[in-house]
DNA sequence: GCAATCCGGACCAAATCAGTACCCTTTAAG
DNA sequence: CTTAAAGGGTACTGATTTGGTCCGGATTGC
């Protein structure tokens, strides 16, 4: 399985949480309250995304968050790259002689930067303000990626 | 980094290598000397492949490995699928109760969905013979994922 | 001044992964 | 039939990564 980290996974949780209250700033606390999440990694993760411009902070005694853009002006792929760092598959990626082991021998090094490019450009088609959104059954995604034909649900 | 697991990467490599062979059979211990990979796994690597069926194995003094397909026709989803398991980001997927620790708080549960199904339909996208082209230093994309018009490079 | 809040880093325990080794089954060659 | 060569499966171990916690310091408002 591709695994994404569960601090990303949180970091969402917790931008939700910030787009449900109202427009004043949050305290992680506070924050750490509504999502049932442990205080101290609510503010780790408030930290690093602070820290890549997806979250206003301000310091203080009444300081606290505050999301940097609009929900829908934030996509999946920045909250990643705050998190877990810039989106790249493997380690043999472009800048980085000496990363893989076989690169010697390997013909392909570089290929999978068109990998890379597909999955980022999968994970900028979907926004914040989508994965707010507080259900929907429904597969019509109205502003996902474009829909490739997925050839079956359970690969 | 959404880390894709090492042996997914060598797997890559290993397919590569067969097509670049005649269509015989290769044995694993040969694979491993043409790659510079350690053959013990190699051959774990080309056990998982057969076990998914992307490998065509045959046992036996003269046996060895074949690829069950044409390269067009194995996309890089599957060779995942094959090393790392079903392509989900998160722990909360469908049909999973209780996986998230979160997830009676979370109003989100199931939006990921929508991501996994973005990610997946980008790496169906990429075929092996895609990945075993020499080296492709345009981004002319003949065959990848609808791309989407990527903000920007380095995110 | 004081209290509340963010900031930055270091730190540890747990889980995961890569790699290796072992033994069994299958098949073809001699 | 016997033997050797190859894959099939499983279990183990060390290394790496990750999740989570903690603490001292800086900043701002009351
Ligand atoms: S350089 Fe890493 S797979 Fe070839
Ligand atoms: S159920 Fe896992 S993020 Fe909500």
């Amino acid at each position: 399985m591709i695994r994404l980290s569960k601090l990303t996974d949180y970091a969402v949780v917790v931008m939700t949480a910030m787009i449900q209250g109202d427009g004043g700033p949050h305290t992680a606390i506070s924050l750490a309250e509504r999502t049932g999440l442990p205080a101290p990694t609510v503010s780790k993760i408030l930290k690093l995304l602070a820290r890549d411009g997806l979250m206003a902070s301000h310091r203080g005694a009444t300081g606290g968050y505050r999301l940097a853009r609009a929900p829908d002006a934030i996509n999946v792929a920045q909250i990643i790259a705050a998190i877990d760092g810039p989106i790249a598959l493997t380690d043999c990626v472009e800048g980085a002689p000496g990363a893989c082991g076989v690169e010697s021998l390997c013909p392909r090094r570089g290929n999978w930067d068109r990998v890379n490019r597909a999955v980022r450009g999968a994970l900028e088609g979907v926004s914040l303000a989508d994965m707010a959104r507080p259900s929907f059954p429904d597969p019509l995604l109205p502003k996902a990626a474009p829909a490739l034909p997925a050839t079956a649900d359970a690969i």
